[in-house]
DNA sequence: CGTCGTTTTGTTAAATTTTTCATAAAAATA
DNA sequence: TATTTTTATGAAAAATTTAACAAAACGACG
């Protein structure tokens, strides 16, 4: 099993070099970065199974991204766990009220900071086990194509990221809607004609038992 | 639903009274023992959605009856969130390997006591979701589905949200307007037939025996 | 600048959903 | 019981939504 990726969000240096070095010594996959819009950024990208996130940070506070990150259907199953100055209670509870898995109160020490970690990690794992875990569908973002049953197939970019959207959640309905946010933007208006057609070429290449059509709601991704 | 049965478990009586009033005051049904033994004694007979267990206890510690509870898969679903004093570090790392899910300090306050308690509850509700079927019956909006025994079944959308109107109360009773407006909202007008015949469709997809009809009023889903 | 692959749009056809209507059945009321 | 009101049912019309196709617009690249 892949080591457990975690993003660590705080505005001070010391804390984030601390944490960066213990957490790397004890076998995760560390990123870093310093403020909650580059965390925001970052979970575009790259998708981490736990984030640290300091509560008190300038401009956009641990709070409010992790209200924005649970609000996304996608991120749902990413950890977040708060650091939190010691005394303040009322961010503990608007944290967790917030959607957080837990928080730990600073100044951290190493070891229960490792523990709850763990603690954290083997819950969720808990919880993933009693989903079927079978994966021959591999949608890989670097080099942009699909591994599907040992093949490679190559796809457009628009097209990738709507399948990589859908994949992202088996069996979840994606409404229309939320398409258009995730895979074209706010900014960006097409046409409603545009995602079905995008949905035809990718069952071209891949199959048409995948993707099933939710009529009057939008499309998911069969299991 | 039911709320959620609370057990409290420390030698202290002033720890006792005060987590039993205000717990008791929030809703919830409150049980409480003074020591590991009696605690392992009352789970045998009824079984608490969540313990409260203090660490420090003569005879039997908090670490020990985590342990053993958490041993057995009976009792896995029940949550243990340890009572410590606050710089007991040993304790929390040795409680969360335990196989705890939460850890409370001493001193306890009110409010961050009932947030986490809340925390850890809606966590639990949310990997009861996850789990293979457990109710017979289950509107999942993420799915846009209905589980039923097993198997899922497929409605449109105006089918859908009508049953899941219904559901979500089950033996309340509908009246016509109420649906028309939760369902079609207030400017669009349809006939009164409509309602009629997506009952009859829904019915003959989930049974008979779900949907009664209520003579001049509307319609209600039965338990 | 032209070519090629990608992305978007518009149109028409097909499929499905939603609504209406006429009639039968059931229940309530007088 | 007769009458009235309300709901169930079946069939069909209307409306909505998606699929399929063809073509235009766009963009990267030689």
């Amino acid at each position: 099993m892949n080591p457990a990726h975690i993003l660590i969000v705080d505005d001070e240096e010391d804390i984030r070099t601390l944490l960066h070095y213990n957490l790397q010594k004890e076998g995760f996959k560390v990123d870093v970065v310093a403020d909650g819009l580059a965390c925001l950024e970052f979970i575009q990208k790259e998708k981490p199974s736990l984030i640290l996130l300091d509560v008190m940070m300038p401009q956009l506070d641990g709070i409010e991204v992790c209200e924005r990150i649970k609000a996304d259907p996608i991120y749902q199953d990413i950890l977040i766990c708060f650091l939190t100055a010691r005394n303040e209670d009322y961010s503990q509870i608007a944290g967790l009220d917030a959607g957080a898995d837990d928080y730990i109160a600073k100044p951290i020490k190493t070891k229960v900071l490792l523990s709850r970690i763990h603690a954290m990690l083997r819950r969720s794992q808990h919880n993933k086990q009693a989903e079927p875990v079978k994966q021959l569908f591999h949608i890989n973002r670097e080099k942009y194509l699909l591994e599907k049953d040992g093949q490679e197939i190559q796809l457009p970019r628009k097209e990738f990221e709507l399948l990589a959207l859908l994949a992202s959640r088996p069996n979840f309905v994606f409404k229309r809607e939320q398409i258009l946010e995730k895979v074209w933007g706010t900014e960006i208006i097409v046409g409603d004609r545009t995602i079905d057609v995008h949905i035809r070429k990718i069952r071209e290449k891949i199959g048409e038992q995948y993707i099933s059509t939710i009529k009057g709601i939008g499309y998911k991704f069969n299991e």
